[in-house]
RNA sequence: UGCCCGAUAGCUCAACGGUAGAGUAGGCGGCUGUUAACCGCUUGGUUGUAGGUUCGAAUCCUACUCGGGCAGCCA
């Protein structure tokens, strides 16, 4: 007789079992306890009935708090009462520790005092949810790549300056009187690893300090950049609309569970499939002059111009051919005209705002050089970077995918807050 | 950083110038199939902090602190 996880009772009914966990919480009637326990793999209700166990155990079963640990042993049993299928016929019952006064009930809470509890919130069965499919969006991705022969090749987190020279970054002290900064993107170490090995994929927490308190916004969020040697901006939305397609589906096969228990509407997710519509900034624009955004022709995509793309297609769209001056100086741009950045942003249904941006990268040594000093950038801190255009310099591209958007947006949360385990916020850095 | 909103019991909220209340959680009792179980009783308060107006402030005013939403920025 060892443990089984809720998880596997299905293929134990009959059986007597043992079921190491929490009491998650109880309904009592007289000589009757239903006792809901979680076990990290779902939830089961335990059947506790007078006279089929000792009095004194009846006792203690209706008297432990929310959240006691517990080591249960018990029959399963297949009833169309119990929630799920399946209940436990409790035989023995032992406490590890009894717990008094569980500071999170099952009502509704605030969200500082969830955040605040955020190491105790975790046990709550839709936060427990939306970890399990993050965690299955990191494998999705990882099998992804490597299912394609990438190469995962991290890159640092100290870096010596900023990799775009645009975001807020933040400062650590790096020994005597250096300073050095967490890393806002893995892009330029990923192009010269796309150098080295063709294709690869960097996949890490990234940092930025921007004062941003939205909920789609955090300090400190985990980012996928896969980036590859001879990529077209074609390549790179294949890309990306592949490893999206492939992610849901993942989560679809093996998280139906989890998804009900959020309150998920999955006929949203079902129909997520490629091709995603494919619009030139020019015809984004066109469109959301009709949609009446109050959008500005030459201004980047505000928030509400997302949602409302989002809306129009109810699929990602990926809105390529920027003006260039909205976009970052490491892009190149089309050879007609010059006028525009072969970068994507891939803007996610639903509200969930931008999921990935990526583009091709300049690949031409003067024309990167002029645009580093244009911006105002340190020359000398980007010599190595250059050292990748005056040493077999080939056309190459990638984006970077957000993690806790993604799963924000599968998930169906309103906050990308909820889609990683301990969030670092504008205001948040404990627990 | 700007604009808006909020802070009252452990938690979620009500009371909007006149004795601070409910639900829930906790405690006690009842109930043999509950699904946020239910029923009865019950503990629980320096109304975020500091000042001001008033006979009287949770309520009106000012500042501060903390938090939330939106925007900008971005993934």
């Amino acid at each position: 007789m060892s443990q089984v996880y809720i998880r596997d009772f299905g293929a134990h009914v009959g059986k007597v079992v043992v079921l190491k966990g929490w009491l998650y919480s109880r309904r009592s009637k007289g000589k009757l306890h239903f006792l809901l326990l979680r076990d990290g793999t779902g939830i089961v209700q335990s059947v506790v009935m007078k006279g089929e166990v000792a009095d004194e155990l009846f006792d203690v079963a209706g008297r432990i708090g929310q959240e006691s640990s517990v080591i249960v042993t018990g029959v399963v049993r297949e009833d169309a009462r119990a929630p799920g299928g399946y209940e436990l016929g409790l035989q023995d019952l032992q406490v590890l520790q009894d717990v008094k006064d569980y500071p999170i009930a099952h009502q509704e809470h605030g969200p500082d005092f969830l955040m605040t509890h955020r190491h105790l919130w975790l046990r709550s069965k839709k936060q427990a949810a939306v970890m399990r499919i993050r965690s299955r969006v990191v494998r999705a991705i990882r099998d992804y790549f490597d299912d394609r022969d990438f190469t995962l090749m991290d890159a640092p987190i100290f870096t010596p300056n900023a990799c775009e020279g645009t975001s807020t970054l933040f400062e650590v002290n790096y020994f005597d009187e250096a300073k050095a900064y967490l890393t806002q993107s893995g892009q330029l170490y990923g192009e010269a690893a796309a150098m080295a090995l063709g294709k690869i994929y960097v996949f890490g927490p990234v940092f930025r300090a921007e004062k941003s308190k939205t909920r789609r916004h955090l300090t400190e969020f985990w980012m996928v950049e896969p980036e590859v040697a001879y990529a077209t901006l074609a390549d790179v939305m294949n890309l990306a609309e592949g490893l999206v397609c492939s992610v849901v589906a993942e989560v679809l096969k093996h998280h139906r569970k989890d998804l009900a228990d959020l309150e998920r509407d999955v006929s949203k997710l079902e129909c997520i499939k490629a091709p995603f519509p494919r619009i030139t900034y020019d015809e984004a624009a066109a469109l959301l002059q009709k949609l009446g955004t109050g959008f500005v022709y030459g201004n980047d995509l505000g928030a509400p111009d997302e949602t409302a793309l989002g809306e129009h297609f109810g699929m990602p769209v990926m809105v390529h051919s920027w003006p260039h001056e909205v976009k970052a100086f490491y892009m190149k741009r089309d050879a007609a005209t010059g006028r525009f950045a072969l970068g994507m942003d891939m803007i996610g249904p639903e509200g969930s705002g931008e999921l990935a941006g990526g583009s091709q990268r300049e690949d031409d040594l003067d024309v990167l050089l002029g645009r580093i000093k244009a911006h105002g950038l340190p020359e000398e801190s980007f010599a190595w970077y250059l050292d990748l255009r005056r040493y077999g310099s080939v056309p190459h591209g990638g984006f970077g995918l957000g993690l806790e958007r993604t799963v924000a947006w599968i998930c169906g949360r309103e906050h990308v807050r909820e889609c990683i385990p301990f969030p670092r916020t504008l205001n948040r850095i404990y627990p």
